[in-house]
RNA sequence: GGGCGAUUAGCUCAGCUGGUUCAGAGCGCCUGCCUUACAAGCAGGAUGUCGGGAGUUCAAAUCUCUCAUCGCCCA
C-alpha cells in the first residue's frame, strides 16, 4: 500500500527550502533525533563544538565550521554510531563586559563603577539571558544536529566549579604563580589583553634620536627611540658587546636627557649594531625586550605610566598627561634643551586593542601565570607520536615550534565579568588559592572570623575554554565527577573542527589540560578550517562591508545550498574565496548549491511522476496490488542498470574515502558529478526512453522503482551535507511516519559485488559514440528535430553486439532515424564521418554538409593525430624507455600507437571520399 | 628577520603515489534548443608558456634547487 501514494505530482516545480527547513528542524527536535545517550551500546562518535562568544553573531566562518561538524555528526549517526555533538557558549570576558558597559553608557549614562561590581554583574547576567547566545539559535537555521540539551555555558556553575578546582590544584602544585611581567595592557578597558586580542598594524611614526651625555662629560651617546615619553623609566642604555664603536664605554654612565637620572652603559646582545645608532635605551617596565634585558642585568623596573595611559608622578611636570600628549610635550622640551639630534620618519608595527581600538601599552604589572613547560612536554608528544592528528598535517610543525618555545600563560584579567581568581589574601599579606573562604582560612591556619580579601581579577576566558573537553561532560574537577558516564563513553572525542588561528590559545591548551586532569587526549583528529575571503582576497569583515549576513543568505538560497557550496569551495588548508556583491550583500556563488538542490528535487519529482503514471495505468488494468510493488529482477537488467549501479557504488566508495580522509571538497564534488553527470544526464534520460518502450505496466513499475532505489541511495549519500532536501524527498518517495528520519537509516556502503569494471567501460564506449554523433550534428548545425540515418562500422563482432544492444538508446540520444550497425560496411553517400575508439561513425546529412569545413576539420584532426603519433613513436623508439618503463606502460603506448595509426588511416579514407563527393 | 603555504583557462579551483588520447571541472563567454523533471534547464563549442629558470628521470603540472609575486603565523 505504501507505493500507492500519489506523491510526485504534488511536488512543486522548484524546490522551495523555506517551506521545508523550519518544518523539518522542528520535527527533528521534537523526535529527539540529536539526543545521544551515554548509556548506548553503539560505538561513540563525539565532537565538541567550539563555543562561540556569547556576544557573537553568525558569520560565514561559523557556517563553514559548523557545516563540517554536522557532516561528520550526521554521517557517523548513519554509520551506526552514538553520535553526539556537544554545543556551548563562551562567556567572552572582555567582549561581553565591553558590550554591557557600552549599553549602560548609552542608555543610562552610567559606568560600571557607578553600579559597583555586584550590581554590574547582575546587569551582565540580565543581558546574557536576554540577548546572549543568539548565535546558537542562528545555527539552527543551518540545520546543525547538536545535542542541544547538553548546551554548556562557560559561566555555568558546573563549569565554574571546575575552573576553581583546577586553579586551586595547579596553585597547590606550584604550577600557578603570581609574578610581574610585561603584558598587553588596554588603557581603555584597563585590563590585560590576551595576545589574540591585539592586532598589529603598520603605522607611520617618527624615530627620535636623543643625546645622552656621558656623566663625566667626555662625550655624548646618540640613542634612537620611537617612545621618548618613556625616558623617565630608563635604567640603562645598552650596546652590543661586539660593537667596536662602544666597547670602551661599557661600564660608564650617562645622564638621561630631560629626566636627568644617571644610568649605566651595559653590554647586551639585544642591542643591534645595525639598527639606528647601535645604542638602545633600556626601559624594562615599558617594553618586553627591555624587560628581558632588565632581568638579565638585575635592573630596577620603575613604572612611569598609570593604568589609564597617563604618565605618573615619576615624570614630574608631565604627571597626568596622556602618553601621546606627553610625547609631544616632552619632544618640545627636549628640543628646547637641544637634546634632540634628529627626527626621522619611521614605519613599524604597533599593537592595537581589538576591543577599544587604542594602541596597546606594554605594561609591567602583577599577574597570575601558569607554568607551561611541565604541561607542554606530553602535549607535544601526543601530537608528534600521532595520537592526535592534524588536518592539514603541516600545522603540526607550527604546533611543535610553539610547544618547544612555550612561554608561561598570563591568566589574570582586570575585568569583572568572568571567573574570579580564587585567591584569598589575609590581613598580613599571606595568601592562598581555595574553593571558599573557609578553605582558605584553613589553608592559611587562620581563625574562622579572620577577614579575607579575594583577588579582584578574573581569569582569562581561555582558562575555562581549555577545560571544555571535560566540563561539557559534567566534570567539575571533583572526585565525584571524575568518572561520569559521558566521560567514560565520549572522551577522547573523535574530531575537533576549528580555525588554525587558535591552535595555541585553545587546541594546545585543551590537550594539556585533558592530559593533566584526565590522563588522556581530548580528541583524535583536528580539522583546521579555511579562512573565508571575498573575491578580492580580503578577509570578510563587517567594517569592510564584505561580510554578508549568513541568515539572509540562507533565507535566499536555502541552508542545503549554502552548506553544499561552502563545502564544495573550501579545500582543506587553503583559503576559500567567495564572490560578494557589496551592494546587494549577496554571495552569488551559492547559485551552485541552489541549482544543485533544484536538480535533485526535480530528479526526484520526475521519478515520482513516472511512478504515479505507471500506477494509474496499472489501476486501469486492474493489476493486483502485489505487482505494484514490483522491483526489477536481475534477469531484466540492461547494461544501463548495471552501469548506474556500478557508478553508484563507486560514488559511495569514493565519498566514504573522502570523508575518512577529511577531503570534504572531494566528497561534494564526487556527489555532484555522479548525481548530475551520471544519474540525471544519463540514467534519468534512459528511464524516459525505456518507460516509453516498456513491454508492460509491471515492467514500468519495476524500472521506476529501481531508479528510485538508486535515488534513495543518493539521498543517503547526500544527507550529511544536505540534510533538509534529502529528508523531504526521502519522505516523498515512500510514505513514512513523521517519527521516521533518513538520519536513522544507514549510509550506503560500497559493495564490490556491484562493481564490474566492464559495465563502466562498455557503457562509456556507448556514451562516447553518442557524444561524437551529437558533436557532428552540432558542427553541421543540424536542428534538433531533424532525425538522420547513421551507420556504425565496428570492425569487431563484440563492439557491433554492444552497439546493437544499445541501439534504442543511441537512436534516441543522438536523434537517429535509422541505425545501421555492422562489422564492416560501405560508406554511405553524403555522410560525415568520425572515429571513436575504432568505431567509424557515418551520419548521412546530405544537404547539411559544408564540405569544405568538414574536410578542414578532418585534416586538422589528422594533423593533430600525426603529431601525437610522432611523440609516441619517439617514446617507443627510445631504448631507455622500453627498458626502464614498467611493462604495462610500454604496452599501453604500443596500443596507443596502433589505435592512432588506425584512426589516421580511417580519417584519410574519409577525406578522400569527401573530395570525390564535393 | 624566522616559519608555513600558494602560484594551472577571463574568475574560483581539481589534478592524491611521476606514466591513460592529460592539461581538467564549475562559473563566465559563444552557438543551437521553451525536447511534456528542472531555462535554477538541455545539447554542443572556444579558451592554457601548468609563475620564471635550472636540475633529477626513459618520462615532470606532479620530485629537487633557485628566483619572482602573493598570503598567513611568529618576532
Amino acid at each position: 500500500m505504501l507505493a500507492h501514494e500519489d506523491t510526485g505530482t504534488s511536488l512543486p516545480k522548484s524546490y522551495d527550502p523555506s517551506t521545508v527547513e523550519k518544518k523539518l528542524y522542528d520535527r527533528w527536535i521534537a523526535n529527539g533525533l540529536f539526543a545521544a545517550s551515554a548509556d548506548s551500546d553503539k560505538p561513540a562518535y563525539a565532537i565538541l563544538m567550539p563555543p562561540p562568544n556569547v556576544t557573537g553573531m553568525l558569520t560565514m566562518g561559523h557556517v563553514l565550521n559548523n557545516t563540517i561538524q554536522d557532516i561528520y555528526i550526521r554521517w557517523n549517526r548513519m554509520r551506526g554510531a552514538e553520535s553526539v555533538w556537544f554545543p556551548g557558549i563562551d562567556h567572552a570576558g572582555i567582549a561581553t563586559q565591553t558590550r554591557v558597559e557600552q549599553e549602560l553608557a548609552k542608555k543610562e549614562k552610567l559606568t560600571r563603577h557607578d553600579l559597583g561590581r555586584e550590581a554590574f554583574l547582575e546587569r551582565v547576567w540580565e543581558w546574557k539571558e536576554q540577548f546572549g547566545g543568539i548565535i546558537l539559535k542562528q545555527l539552527r537555521s543551518l540545520g546543525v544536529s547538536a545535542d542541544w540539551d547538553r548546551t554548556l555555558f562557560t559561566m555555568d556553575e558546573s563549569a565554574s566549579k571546575a575552573v576553581r578546582e583546577v586553579f586551586v590544584r595547579l596553585f597547590d602544585e606550584g604550577l600557578i604563580y603570581r609574578g610581574k611581567r610585561i603584558i598587553n595592557w588596554s588603557p581603555v578597558a584597563q585590563s590585560a589583553l590576551s595576545d589574540e586580542e591585539v592586532n598589529f598594524k603598520e603605522v607611520k611614526e617618527h624615530i627620535y634620536t636623543m643625546r645622552y651625555h656621558l656623566e663625566d662629560g667626555s662625550g655624548t651617546l646618540l640613542v634612537a627611540t620611537v617612545r621618548p615619553e618613556t625616558i623617565f623609566g630608563d635604567v640603562a642604555v645598552a650596546v652590543n658587546p661586539e660593537d667596536e664603536r662602544y666597547k670602551g664605554l661599557i661600564g660608564k654612565n650617562v645622564r638621561v636627557p630631560l629626566a636627568g637620572q644617571i644610568v649605566p652603559i651595559i653590554a647586551d646582545s639585544y642591542a643591534d649594531p645595525e639598527f639606528g645608532t647601535g645604542v638602545v635605551k633600556i626601559t624594562p617596565a615599558h617594553d618586553p625586550n627591555d624587560f628581558e634585558v632588565g632581568l638579565r642585568h638585575l635592573l630596577e623596573m620603575p613604572n612611569t605610566i598609570n593604568p589609564d595611559g597617563t604618565l605618573n608622578e615619576l615624570t614630574g611636570e608631565f604627571n597626568g598627561l596622556d602618553r601621546f600628549v606627553a610625547r609631544k610635550k616632552i619632544m618640545e622640551k627636549l628640543q628646547e634643551l637641544d637634546l634632540i639630534e634628529k627626527i626621522d620618519d619611521y614605519t613599524h608595527n604597533v599593537g592595537y586593542s581589538e576591543r577599544g581600538g587604542e594602541p596597546v601599552e606594554p605594561y609591567l604589572s602583577d599577574q597570575w601565570f601558569v607554568r607551561m613547560k611541565p604541561l607542554a612536554e606530553e602535549a607535544l608528544k601526543v601530537v608528534q607520536e600521532g595520537h592526535i592528528r592534524f588536518f592539514p598535517e603541516h600545522h603540526t610543525k607550527v604546533y611543535e615550534h610553539w610547544m618547544t618555545n612555550i612561554r608561561d600563560w598570563c591568566i589574570s584579567r582586570q575585568l569583572w565579568w568572568g571567573h574570579r581568581v580564587p585567591v584569598y589574601y589575609a590581613a598580613d599579606g599571606s595568601f592562598t588559592a581555595a574553593n571558599s573562604e573557609e578553605e582558605a582560612r584553613n589553608k592559611l591556619s587562620l581563625p574562622a572570623d579572620a577577614p579575607l580579601r579575594q583577588d579582584s581579577d578574573v581569569l582569562d576566558t581561555w582558562f575555562s575554554a581549555w577545560l571544555w573537553p571535560m566540563t561539557t561532560m559534567g566534570w567539575e574537577g571533583t572526585p565525584e565527577t571524575d568518572n561520569t558516564p559521558e566521560l567514560r563513553k565520549f572522551l577522547p572525542t573523535n574530531l575537533l573542527v576549528t580555525g588554525p588561528d587558535i591552535i595555541f590559545f585553545w587546541v594546545a591548551r585543551m590537550i594539556m589540560a585533558t592530559l593533566k586532569f584526565k590522563k588522556t587526549i581530548p580528541f583524535r583528529d583536528v580539522y583546521f578550517t579555511s579562512m573565508i575571503r571575498d573575491s578580492k582576497g580580503r578577509k570578510m569583515s563587517k567594517s569592510l562591508g564584505n561580510s554578508p549576513d549568513p541568515l539572509a543568505i540562507i533565507e535566499r538560497y536555502g541552508a542545503d545550498a549554502v552548506r553544499f557550496t561552502m563545502i564544495h569551495a573550501a579545500p582543506i588548508g587553503l583559503d576559500i574565496r567567495l564572490s560578494v556583491n557589496e551592494k546587494t550583500q549577496d554571495i552569488e556563488t551559492i547559485d551552485l548549491g541552489r541549482n544543485f538542490s533544484n536538480k535533485i528535487w526535480n530528479a526526484g519529482r520526475f521519478l515520482l511522476m513516472k511512478r504515479d503514471e505507471a500506477l494509474a495505468e496499472a489501476r486501469e488494468h486492474n493489476i493486483p496490488d502485489d505487482e505494484l510493488l514490483a522491483v526489477l529482477e536481475p534477469s531484466a537488467f540492461e547494461l544501463s542498470d548495471m552501469w548506474v549501479t556500478a557508478r553508484f557504488h563507486k560514488a559511495a566508495r569514493d565519498t566514504t574515502r573522502a570523508l575518512q580522509s577529511y577531503r570534504l571538497t572531494d566528497y561534494s564534488r564526487r556527489l555532484y558529478e555522479f548525481v548530475w553527470g551520471d544519474f540525471c544526464d544519463w540514467y534519468v534520460e534512459i528511464i524516459k526512453i525505456r518507460m516509453n518502450n516498456a513491454a508492460n505496466v509491471r515492467g514500468k513499475i519495476a524500472l521506476v522503482n529501481y531508479a528510485l532505489g538508486i535515488f534513495d541511495g543518493i539521498l543517503r549519500l547526500l544527507h550529511p551535507v544536505m540534510p533538509f532536501i534529502t529528508e523531504e524527498l526521502w519522505h516523498a518517495i515512500t510514505a513514512r511516519g513523521s517519527g521516521e528520519s533518513i538520519s536513522t537509516t544507514k549510509t550506503p556502503v560500497f559493495d564490490e559485488n556491484f562493481v564490474n569494471l566492464s559495465y563502466d567501460e562498455q557503457f562509456s564506449f556507448v556514451q562516447s559514440v553518442i557524444e561524437e554523433m551529437r558533436m557532428l550534428r552540432g558542427l553541421m548545425n543540424i536542428p534538433p528535430h531533424e532525425k538522420l540515418p547513421v551507420a556504425l562500422a565496428c570492425h569487431s563482432d563484440e563492439v557491433a553486439d554492444l552497439m546493437l544492444s544499445q541501439a534504442q538508446l543511441i537512436k534516441s540520444f543522438a536523434r537517429v532515424s535509422e541505425l545501421t550497425v555492422a562489422n564492416e560496411l560501405v560508406k554511405p553517400a553524403g555522410a560525415v564521418a568520425s572515429v571513436v575508439q575504432g568505431v567509424e561513425i557515418h551520419i548521412t546529412m546530405r544537404g547539411f554538409i559544408d564540405f569544405k569545413a568538414e574536410r578542414e576539420r578532418l585534416e586538422k584532426e589528422v594533423e593533430r593525430l600525426k603529431g601525437l603519433r610522432k611523440s609516441v613513436e619517439a617514446k617507443l623508439n627510445n631504448e631507455k624507455f622500453v627498458a626502464n618503463a614498467p611493462a604495462d606502460v610500454v604496452a599501453y603506448e604500443r596500443e596507443k600507437l596502433a589505435s592512432i595509426s588506425d584512426t589516421i588511416t580511417k580519417l584519410q579514407t574519409n577525406i578522400a571520399y569527401l573530395a570525390e563527393e564535393e
